[in-house]
DNA sequence: ACACAAGTTTATCATTAATAAACTTAAATT
DNA sequence: AATTTAAGTTTATTAATGATAAACTTGTGT
């Protein structure tokens, strides 16, 4: 179950957080694009208002971005940039010997989030998976490379929410799937062949954290022809793939004042 | 009026964003400091998770920031940090002077926010004002300097709202708030004389942007017994405020292409 | 193995948020 | 300057929705 009223406030901050102009937006414009009614937007902006996460400028009765949301992005609990930056360079890596497209992806719950990425370099592009977007758990790469090695219990979960029919590869079927996931945890990678979109495969690795607990995983994207045309490019990329995701789980290896129980992701 | 669902899950992003802890916040945590039911708060939270403000740990279930909420303090619209560095070297050059505490203070509609702020060094400190937390208006000299060069109908508009009494000497009769408001517009400058906290003398100036519009204000706080004490240092203190705000104002000048009605802040 | 605590789900009911319509304000056009 | 239109605001009403309690599930600690 949902709480309406919620879901529209929060897809109203989504709004403006993309589509902010510099003048802010009126009402009119939040009305048209998400289709609610002026009087009932009015008293939800005012209600955002009064909580400052936006605000209504005096003399244009536009709104804008309140000191709230602005206050957030000083926060440092919001991003462990040191992570950040070690897990960059481990991308950049395989971005430079590959040149394809390479991301790094997390998950909040059920939800798989692509952390970082680096667009590939060739001409012949692939280009899915944009930052901070959720993608499917069961159609990627990345995301069965993480699900493959978590329990059971969680594998369900994620799986009785998403499994969505994106190309004709794409597996669905939950006891296939669940298959595969044990061939992966064996093989210690994962294959992506067309399964979210058509002409383009896809190699992830697991990043594990220091209880050995899946927690992120690398993927390098590349159109399926280069696969197929030359089997030891498949190869290479696995290799550096793999090496990408060995290096950032050394990460969380010396933390120890972390307690049991309050794990940043749990498998 | 205001929308309550809205206030309650807005209050509870506040308090995640206040109160995170290491493996996140429970249930029962969020229950206990908002006074929620249990069940409401769990519709609540779900529904909060669905759009990704938050998310909920598949094994400790306790619920953590979400992407969408990291994703916002990545942005760059979120502040201009081109003015901030330029204001802060100003602001500082006023703390150095001085040793007295200094604020920025902007607004967002009707709300006084602190956009910068530099401590006091003397023993003796004054310390109020946190960083983007909302003020008086009527009762501060940053806010009465904002405030007096508004126009008559954005000046009600404000005192409409806030006249709250916070020591003996608060002005909360509107009528002689908008004398004195007139006096300042004349002065150049604002006197908050022990209005917000007792034993406090702030000194405020305005901030105009290129159509002489006021968007910010710079404020020098001092213990009262100083002002007394000697007079000059009132005045070192007036003529050191008076530069900086001046100096601020400089940087809207240049700009150009900001098209009428799309002001960042409207007089 | 048991008990307890925390979280989840469900169906019901009273509150609340959405609505429409009237009103205000401001800008644009003649 | 007067009229028209558009945008935003306010209000009272009603139907829909969110809050509730109680039953249920899960997991942890003893």
């Amino acid at each position: 179950m949902s709480v309406k009223s919620i879901e529209k406030t929060l897809s109203t901050l989504d709004f403006f957080i993309s589509n902010m102009k510099p003048g802010g937006l009126a009402l009119k414009d939040v009305c048209a694009s998400l289709g609610f009614k002026k009087s009932a937007a009015h008293h939800m902006l005012a209600t955002v208002c009064q909580k400052g996460y936006l605000y209504q400028d005096l003399k244009t009765k536009k709104y804008l971005i309140g000191s709230k949301i602005k206050k957030m992005s000083k926060l440092a609990i919001l991003d462990d940039s040191d992570f950040s930056d070690f897990a960059f360079d481990q991308i950049k890596k395989v971005n430079d010997e590959t040149g394809e497209a390479v991301h790094l992806a997390g998950f909040e719950g059920t939800r798989l989030i692509t952390l970082t990425m680096l667009e590939s370099k060739h001409p012949v592009r692939v280009d899915h998976g944009f930052l901070n977007k959720d993608h499917a758990f069961h159609a990627t790469a990345s995301g069965k490379a993480i699900l493959a090695h978590m329990n059971l219990a969680n594998q369900e979960k994620i799986l009785k929410k998403n499994r969505v029919k994106f190309t004709e590869f794409t597996i669905t079927d939950k006891v296939t799937l669940l298959k595969e996931l044990n061939a992966i945890k064996k093989n210690g990678y994962a294959i992506d062949d067309e399964e979210f979109q058509e002409g383009v495969y896809c190699v992830g690795c697991p990043v594990f954290n220091e209880y050995h607990e899946p927690v992120a995983s690398v993927s390098c994207s590349s159109p399926k022809y280069k696969i197929v045309r030359d089997k030891k490019y498949l190869d290479k990329i696995k290799s550096f793939t793999q090496q990408a995701a060995f290096e950032i789980s050394k990460y969380y290896k010396p933390k120890k004042t972390i307690k049991k129980g309050e794990r940043k992701y749990a498998a």
